[in-house]
DNA sequence: AGCACGCCGACT
DNA sequence: GTCGGCGTGCTC
């Protein structure tokens, strides 16, 4: 808009009573530099205090009545805030009670200038890449090509393969189906998202994009990296060119030039909950994306999410599958009864073991790192715990102290807190263990083990027994000759609603990396668990998942939203919601000192509601709560003497927490 | 947050 | 009479 004279700003704040747009005019010395998007200084409320923030709007005259302050600057020519993420941050932000400056934080990362100069500098040319269409392969009819083009919705069912790439290197078949789908967005001159759960994922969708395309036009937005390389990323996303945007769970935010698909890996992976305010799961922002862009949407995993089922059965997602079906070869065995000296690995497992080394590597999987990371008194059988913080003891390798599993502490002295005896028992095997008594158990075989601290991606194709934590299972060059799924009894111990849906989806990700043919031994388990892996029925057992939460309206049935605070503030907000828009509430109680390596940021009294509502009434119930917030936080105000201690605020509120599904 | 405005007790 | 306490309100 040539000649504006007003410029319409959103205030970098995490003030919720601040979360709207500014009217600020423009003097004459900016009226080139104020563009939409651009980072701009501010002053607010008094002159001398200034605030950054991002024109999103250029107008001729002011909604605002009163005087209108001026544009301070304008910090550089880069336009980092494209409508469609303002308009993007906006709706995530209302639909979750939160501010759309808090969506920004996580959707622009931090401007870093030599970066940004160099890119200003640069010619970035406009020419559409010339990459060939591409056909997914493992579907009839080319269903998810067919579903791209067509910017539809699916949740798609991946093929539990594994895939051999140019360079020689294994991947998932997962990861070759959503490279072909965004190299096939790419080809009708249109971007591509794909958020994945974490560096493992990452790497194998990148290693498949060079396959297919050019390395300059994929952007890896990535958490890990340094600064520098993740605005340089993002400032890729900017050009008016399509990309492959790959990264994990904020790269649902990533501005893309013509956005032709959003896709999620394993969506029910707990790394796609974002655990800052306003706490937006990238499923549901890709969904809110999918609905405001018109691109199409792919949810996909070897496991269906109960949220994805429910978005099935109301007719928002398509379900597409591999065909013709690929099963993996799933044996159920029983356990064997662990007296702490014999071997853990039933005869059943220990023979399929012994048979895949033959020819190839073995995937052990386990539940827990560590050499024995539950230590008890070996007297009067109580639990070691750390004297510090009450976390408990565990052995991180053979001859290591004990050490706290939360805090880190040795304990050097340890003495029973009951019977005041000095020595411990090892009650639990974590996979450094579980390594040495594979070796015993088979002798002269390589035994590696990878796990959240030792980052093992890919094994070769040589015999070798691989133990590994769940989700941290390298890829075989070839695919494993046999998996043994050991621990699985004690996965399903957790309590947790959804446990057994965890334990599917790490059970089937591991059994998706087994060669085609090759076991999958799953010991100590049987029941609908055990029968949705052993038939790669997982959509079955998720939709009986929610037919069960749907009787006892648990969430993703329904929605809920949790609130946090002041007993005051709680019911206040609590009694703002309009009847019918809610279907009760449970609470307040008090929120009890949570015992764990995290403490909860609350006020010594605070209590917790929970509110249950339909689908239907997320958005009022969302409006509601946010002026609730607002109202709490100019109401309730500390005395002014004590600066330096910040208080928790009065209200925190989030929308369908995963802890509590 | 941070700063202004505004309305009641002890001071030259 | 008025200096300054901090409750309340607003930020274009």
């Amino acid at each position: 808009m040539p000649g504006a004279r007003v410029a319409r700003v959103i205030v970098d704040t995490p003030l919720p009573q601040l979360d709207r747009l500014f009217d600020y005019a423009i003097p004459e010395r900016l009226l080139d530099e104020a563009a939409p998007g651009v980072r701009v200084t501010v002053p607010l409320r008094t002159a001398g205090r200034l605030a950054t923030g991002y024109i999103v709007d250029l107008a001729d005259h002011a909604e605002f009545d009163g005087t209108l302050s001026k544009i301070e600057s304008v910090v550089s020519a880069a336009r980092v805030l494209t409508p469609e993420i303002a308009d993007l941050a906006r709706r995530v932000a209302d639909r979750s009670a939160g501010s759309a400056s808090d969506v920004l934080r996580l959707a622009i990362p931090p401007r870093m200038v030599r970066v940004e100069k160099a890119w200003l500098a640069a010619e970035h040319d406009a020419e559409p890449p010339q990459v060939a269409p591409v056909v997914a392969r493992g579907y009839r009819d080319d269903a998810p090509g067919r579903a791209v083009d067509e910017s539809r919705r699916i949740a798609l069912d991946a093929v539990p393969r594994q895939a051999r790439l140019h360079a020689g290197t294994w991947v998932g078949a997962w990861a070759v189906t959503l490279a072909e789908l965004a190299a096939r967005c790419v080809a009708s001159g249109r971007s591509a998202i794909i958020a994945v759960p974490d560096y493992r994922d990452l790497d194998q969708l990148q290693a498949t994009l060079g396959d297919l395309l050019p390395d300059d036009l994929v952007a890896r937005m990535d958490a890990a990296q340094p600064n520098q390389d993740r605005y340089r990323a993002f400032l890729r996303c900017l050009e008016p060119a399509p990309r492959v945007i790959i990264g994990n769970r904020s790269a649902v935010y990533a501005p893309a030039h013509r956005l032709g698909m959003i896709a999620i890996w394993d969506d029910s992976d707990p790394l796609h909950g974002e655990p800052l305010a306003p706490y937006a799961h990238a499923r549901d922002v890709a969904l809110v994306r999918a609905e405001q862009s018109g691109c199409a949407l792919v949810l996909a995993g070897h496991t269906r999410s109960v949220e994805a089922q429910r978005l099935v059965e109301v007719g928002w997602l398509t379900s597409v599958s591999p065909d013709p079906a690929i099963v993996p070869r799933v044996v159920v065995t029983a356990a064997q009864a662990d007296d702490g000296t014999s071997s853990r690995v039933p005869g059943g497992a220990w023979r399929a073991a012994k048979e895949g080394l033959a020819s190839g590597p073995v995937l052990v999987q386990v539940a827990r790192p560590g050499y024995a990371p539950v230590l008890a008194c070996a007297r009067c059988g109580q639990a070691a715990r750390c004297e510090r913080c009450d976390g408990p003891l565990g052995l991180g390798s053979a001859g290591a102290a004990p050490s706290c599993r939360w805090c880190g502490a040795i304990a050097a002295h340890w003495s029973c807190s009951d019977c005041r005896a000095t020595t411990v028992r090892l009650v639990t095997r974590g996979s450094a263990r579980t390594a040495e008594e594979l070796g015993r158990a088979f002798p002269g075989v390589r035994v590696v083990v990878s796990d959240g601290e030792r980052r093992v991606t890919a094994v070769d194709g040589r015999p070798a027994l691989i133990v590994a934590t769940r989700g941290a299972e390298p890829v075989a060059e070839g695919g494993y000759r046999a998996v043994l799924l050991l621990d699985g009894d004690r996965m399903l111990a957790r309590e947790s609603l959804s446990v057994g849906d965890d334990c599917l989806r790490w059970w089937s990700n591991a059994a998706a990396l087994a060669a085609l043919g090759s076991p999958v031994v799953l010991v100590g388990v049987a029941g609908p668990l055990a029968h949705a892996l052993a038939t790669w029925k997982q959509p079955e057992y998720a939709a009986a998942q929610l037919a069960d939460r749907r009787t006892l309206r648990f969430p993703p049935a329904v929605r809920v939203a949790t609130l946090t605070g002041t007993p005051k503030a709680v019911t206040d907000a609590v009694s703002s919601l309009s009847a019918g828009t809610f279907i009760d509430v449970l609470g307040p109680t008090p929120v009890e000192s949570v015992r764990g390596p995290k403490q909860a940021s609350v006020a010594s009294d605070a209590v917790r509601a929970i509110v249950r509502f339909e689908y239907a009434h997320g958005a009022a119930v969302a409006a509601a709560l946010r002026s609730a917030i607002i109202r709490s936080a100019t109401k309730a105000r500390r005395p002014r003497g004590d600066r330096g201690y910040r208080p928790p605020p009065t209200l925190r509120v989030r929308f369908d927490d995963p802890e509590i599904s």
